[in-house]
DNA sequence: TTAGCCCGGACACGCCCGTGTCAAGTAAAT
DNA sequence: ATTTACTTGACACGGGCGTGTCCGGGCTAA
């Protein structure tokens, strides 16, 4: 058994990361190692590989697995990468160039404009309960 | 001053959220609004429709500020995004039809090949410190 | 001028994250 | 057969997230 894949002890201590944190990693959805017969898990080169870089990202980047699990899911989920990309999208990206004020007063002019009878008032707020 | 744009009690009470956490909203980076000459700050329109669809997204989805001000980072941080991307893009999405144990053996035959002395040895683990 | 908002800062509190450790049961190695 | 390693499950605990609340001090409108 010592021959393809490596134990999590021997997984643990040649990425780095503790056996505890193996496991967390794979309940995070992150990195889920195959099994052998009697549920032992196997960590291949692959499993290996991707468990250092995934070292090297959270430190470079003082992100958490958390982050990375939330990437994941933007990554897999379409609906949720539509629905965030589309939140940015509405970022009102003021030039830097504009002066607060003037900016302000167009927004406010903006508000005027929107001002349409045929639309909702934007103030509004329904509670969705 | 009650023309063009709302103190942020009144964005809070239009919106749903609370005063308390519009700051906070603020504090994570994610909606930042224009400030009067005292320092007050006014939301307009954009800023209030921007509270609500971010409501209605962490609803949904059942996700945190956190998650939304991450994924903010990895729209903004083209380094961030590349790396993860390239770490998404090492997962070993192992066909679903392929029994496990296949898999393994084509996993430990990959190792075999790996094993090339040009190559660092895969299992060999450095620490960063 | 006085009542009512706003500001930043802080304390509090419950919940999740990251991590170690321990326990009881099963598999592997010697 | 015994020792070692793996499994799941749990308790613990420091730190951060999400949120309310209260304070002392400045702004604003009646």
């Amino acid at each position: 058994m010592t021959a393809g894949a490596l134990t999590i002890q021997q997984a643990a201590q040649t990425t780095g990361w503790s056996a505890r944190m193996l496991r967390y990693v794979e309940d995070a959805g992150l990195i889920e190692p195959l099994r052998s017969p009697a549920g032992y898990r196997l960590y291949g080169p692959a499993e290996l590989q991707r468990l250092r870089t995934l070292r090297a990202l959270l430190a470079e980047f003082d992100i958490g697995l958390t982050d990375v699990g939330f990437a994941q899911r933007l990554h897999r989920d379409a609906d949720l990468r539509a629905a965030v990309d589309h939140w940015f999208a509405a970022a009102p990206r003021r030039p830097e160039h504009v002066p607060a004020a003037d900016w302000l007063r167009w927004e406010q002019d903006k508000h005027q404009r929107l001002l349409n009878p045929t639309l909702l008032d934007p103030y509004a707020f329904k509670e969705t309960a």
